[in-house]
DNA sequence: GTAACTTTGCAACCCGGTTGCACTTCCTTT
DNA sequence: AAAGGAAGTGCAACCGGGTTGCAAAGTTAC
């Protein structure tokens, strides 16, 4: 999900998930746009000189609600996020992996690893699945 | 993992772990032995009458340190532990997938499904991992 | 019995997340 | 254009799980 993306692409982006496009979260998808790793609510806050948390905190929950951004929960005790694709619904079948570097702390969604199908003993009924690999990533080994 | 353990079975158990046996240990192993969900600290503090949060914490960091329990961290907030088999390293290959019901908060250990494989990109070097599945449990569908 | 080490208890703190409420902005209706 | 309502924002206060520092109590080694 990488960065080359006018205004006009980020007003599309909100308008095709029903987000009414404010100044605020055009310039939170901004921010998001331009990560390589998932981000969280304090380090999405530093990105701000003056914005306030509740604010960014609520735009989160609005873009995961409309199924914008999705959320991953890496242990670290920060929930972070990170940008859906396209097609995106968020459906078991839309999942995939997630990596947290030890070393460098950073989350990284891995986008063309899909959670592999589990079956659950009898009676149960799945919903979603967040899977979280940790280790050593690519970068902080060389 | 049911109850039927005497005294003597705790204090071999935390032994076999390296643990030393006190008296606060075996309640805490005792309140573990008897769950069927995985328990958090807030939970088990709600199982003494007079204990301190503080003791109980670290006690489970310490059985965790020691392989006795392991961590899920299922997204509700709280850290969850339960008691991990008599011959388990928390090795990759141990790994087990978790499951949370949405209806009743509870986490199982699904202790005989194991965490699938996966195919991490080059480089990444894959340490331990977290699967935790969400949906309706077993008794809450009935 | 004394010294060294471990465990426990209490208090205080940290930090991410969340809520209530008032103020502003935007949009619809007249 | 004015009025009214809905949606978004900002501030302050709160919550709860987790964590640390430090002193007291208990254990172990000599
Ligand atoms: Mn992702
Ligand atoms: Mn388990
Ligand atoms: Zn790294
Ligand atoms: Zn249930």
């Amino acid at each position: 999900m990488p960065s080359g993306m006018t205004d006009e692409d980020k007003k599309r982006q909100l308008d095709s998930r029903d987000i009414k496009p404010t100044a605020m979260r055009e310039l939170v998808l901004d921010v998001l746009s331009r990560q390589t790793a998932a981000i969280g609510l304090p380090e999405l806050e530093a990105h701000f000189e003056k914005a306030d948390r509740t604010t960014l905190y609520r735009t989160l929950k609005t873009f995961e609600e409309k199924k914008l951004i999705h959320k991953i929960v890496d242990g670290t005790g920060t929930v972070k996020y990170a940008l859906c694709s396209e097609t995106c619904e968020c459906e078991p079948d839309d999942l995939h992996v997630h990596f947290l570097c030890e070393k460098c702390g950073k989350t990284y969604c891995l986008y063309d690893i899909p959670v592999p199908t589990i079956n659950l003993p009898h009676g149960f009924k799945l919903e979603g699945v967040n899977m979280v690999i940790n280790g050593i990533c690519a970068s902080c080994r060389k």
